[in-house]
DNA sequence: GTAAGTGCAAAAGCTTTGCGGTGAA
DNA sequence: TTCACCGCAAAGCTTTTGCACTTAC
């Protein structure tokens, strides 16, 4: 158990240390939070956990490294759309096609895509699946066109 | 077209009929606009377009029947995780199953689920799709036992 | 020693709520 | 006529920002 925590702790230190971020202990018991909560945490979330072991803490300190993590590609985020309301009209079921840049969302005709089984397996107890999406992520045309023109060195 | 727009706000009149929901102009004209906007417009997307037809529209009023469209099921948010960040720590390829309910999310291996092929027709021209992700939502167990607890006749 | 990180507090979104006046049924 | 709805303004969240102090490298 303690060797565990000692390598995830030395795996954290080489994370920081790849993507040039600064070893603090704040940043590592912040992470340690994320992972270890099963359940896809809020920041909300992270600091009552975080402030159990760092009473000192402050809420702008989580939203800082989360966001630091976020844009080095230590965490990500569940749903690109999270912050502003987006509205759906086509109450038929359908698919999503998404621009990671510019999130645009482009509806997808059910029948464009193979039916998707659900999974049989590993399911938590007593979850009953009622239905299921599908969502492509991507680029599109003029984002596309636009980080050519911009960056020439992007991933 | 006009024709169309006539059997549009029929539509839409006995739609709110149907749900108890008194007919306006502020209403119909902020469906309209969510309906024509092919692009799952945000609230303040709506305003804008609603305010050239409805200069005196506030925005309090868009959001208040965004809500009320919402509740009614005559629109759909396009994610259940709008509102607050949410967290992964898991970077591997997997799929989700959402919570409708409570909004728990939890993980599914990505092998539990078969292969999701790319559609190869209707893609919006010059989009290219790098990867997908699919959700399945239902009720967990404890939604499921309280739902029964609190409401009988729920839908 | 320097640049980056932390804590605090203020500010900036997004969204909801309360209230008096207006309009649909 | 009555109740739901509208517009306005204030309040409530979530998230970002600025600044002085501290810490990692």
């Amino acid at each position: 158990m303690s060797d565990l925590r000692t390598k995830a702790l030395d795996d954290f230190r080489r994370c920081c240390k790849d993507r040039g971020l600064a070893f603090t202990f704040q940043r590592q018991v912040i992470y340690e939070a994320v992972v270890d909560s099963r359940e896809h945490p809020t920041p909300e979330l992270i600091y009552e956990q975080v402030r159990q072991r760092i009473p000192s803490i402050s809420l702008g300190t989580i939203y800082k490294n989360v966001k630091t993590f976020l844009d080095s590609g230590v965490l990500k985020e569940v749903t690109l759309h999270h912050g502003t309301l987006r509205l759906e009209s086509n109450m038929t079921p359908h698919h999503h096609l998404v621009c990671s840049s510019c999130k645009a969302i482009f509806d997808i005709e059910e029948s464009a895509v193979e039916p998707v089984q659900f999974p049989k397996t590993r399911l938590p107890a007593g979850f009953s699946i009622q239905h299921c999406r599908v969502e492509f992520t991507g680029v599109c045309k003029s984002c596309r066109t636009n980080r050519r023109k911009t960056s020439k060195a992007s991933s």
